[in-house]
DNA sequence: GGAGATCGTTGCGCTAGCGCAAATTCGGAC
DNA sequence: GTCCGAATTTGCGCTAGCGCAACGATCTCC
């Protein structure tokens, strides 16, 4: 029941089952295969999602054709709400990696939910204020760090959201290039290549085709926080 | 009065008039002399300000002290809706470039005025979201652009915001060190001098102690644009 | 199980930008 | 007017990271 993937939301957990029922009331279920993208860069923001199944990529391209990724997400999340509150344009891709549902109000119903519910309001401006602090921490990381600890800060950030105990360590379950990493982080493919090279050789990770094991967590978190 | 200035704040303009006045009436005036914190990284985040006077830099530290800047604000202007939303920390430093007043809003009352007016949460929400959008291309920009590029686009964004005419040609109105610019779009102030230096030499800029004007917007846009 | 495509690695040269240090300019205080 | 401190400029050497190119590894699809 939709309810009940609104109530693993971090931001909607703890509303009244009232508040809940009337959102889910409100949804509808989206199914989007692999490769398919759930919105794209300049497009009308008709919706607002709750991914409920498979991994994305949330992604933008620059004018000169560069692309830099903004998150790897997984369910449940949240999305959308930052274009279609403003009734604006998408400012990035969102890609599904692996097939996706997400549950999906248009633009209109988002807003008479909002108003009529203002603690729902209350919780959409908590997440997107709680979405722009850790924005402006990755901004400063970019202003002011070193690839090699934007990199391992990037690394824990993954294995946090999707990682998968392997033995006495730890897996990223997404399927991650090298230029995945580098789009994260802002460098390059071959940065990326050299940097888990010499991680690989002193033990911290193991790594292969879009794969990636974090085998010393304290070394790793030396390395991102100095 | 109060509502006047609410009135003039980009999110606030067309709110009715009930709206404004309920919150104008829950205000409190703060005045903050040049060179004072209007709040500081880590407070824990007591007011929503909207600054009415005076302007103002936020900047962020570091674990290891270098310091970036945010933004250099001027009224009107709604300020730390993002803490105060979340009754978290403030993520920055908000310090007075000259003599300011400010509106104030306690954190219990802020969630009150908005929870009782949710045209209100509406544009908090849009107000947010706007800033984030603009967070995140300032973003791409550092990830993805040279030096110069973005220190023309910082320049462009500031003349837009505080340029007044100088004959043919535009000042930015407001002191503006070297080192702010680095800070303002992560490079170093020497890089800043000499690009600086070298559009003066074309003709693009003029330049003196904490002082920048902008000549040839044609060509600088170029550079910001590409 | 072979071919082709995709992904990853690494040598090598290069460049954008860093950052020290010294000289210079500017503004304000007295 | 003079002095002092802060801001700026610029020479110089340096380095982190870029990016090409060539090669190697791995996956997938017949």
């Amino acid at each position: 029941m939709h309810i009940e993937l609104l109530r693993r939301c971090q931001y909607f957990a703890d509303l009244p089952d009232q508040t809940l029922a009337a959102a889910a009331a409100a949804a509808q279920l989206r199914r989007v295969p692999t490769g398919d993208f759930i919105f794209r860069q300049g497009e009308s923001a008709s919706h607002f999602y709750v991914l409920a199944e498979g991994h994305a990529r949330l992604s933008q391209i620059s004018p000169e054709g560069r692309q830099i990724i903004m998150g790897l997400i997984g369910p449940p999340i949240e999305i959308g709400i930052i274009a279609a509150i403003q009734g604006a344009v998408y400012p990035l891709d969102l890609q599904a990696t692996q097939d996706c549902q997400a549950l999906a109000w248009e633009h209109r119903t988002l807003i008479r939910l909002l108003e009529s519910h203002p603690m729902l309001a209350l919780r959409a401006l908590r997440m997107v204020s709680g979405r722009f602090v850790e924005l402006q921490d990755r901004y400063r990381e970019l202003a002011t760090e070193r690839v090699e600890r934007r990199l391992a800060r990037a690394l824990l950030r993954l294995v946090n959201q999707s990682g998968r105990p392997d033995g006495d360590d730890v897996t990223i379950a997404l399927p991650l290039a090298r230029q995945d990493l580098a789009e994260l982080t802002g460098t390059t493919l071959y940065t990326v290549s050299r940097t888990l090279s010499a991680w690989e050789s002193s033990g911290i990770i193991r790594s292969g085709r879009e794969r990636v094991t974090l085998c010393d967590l304290p070394r790793l978190s030396e390395i991102a926080e100095g």
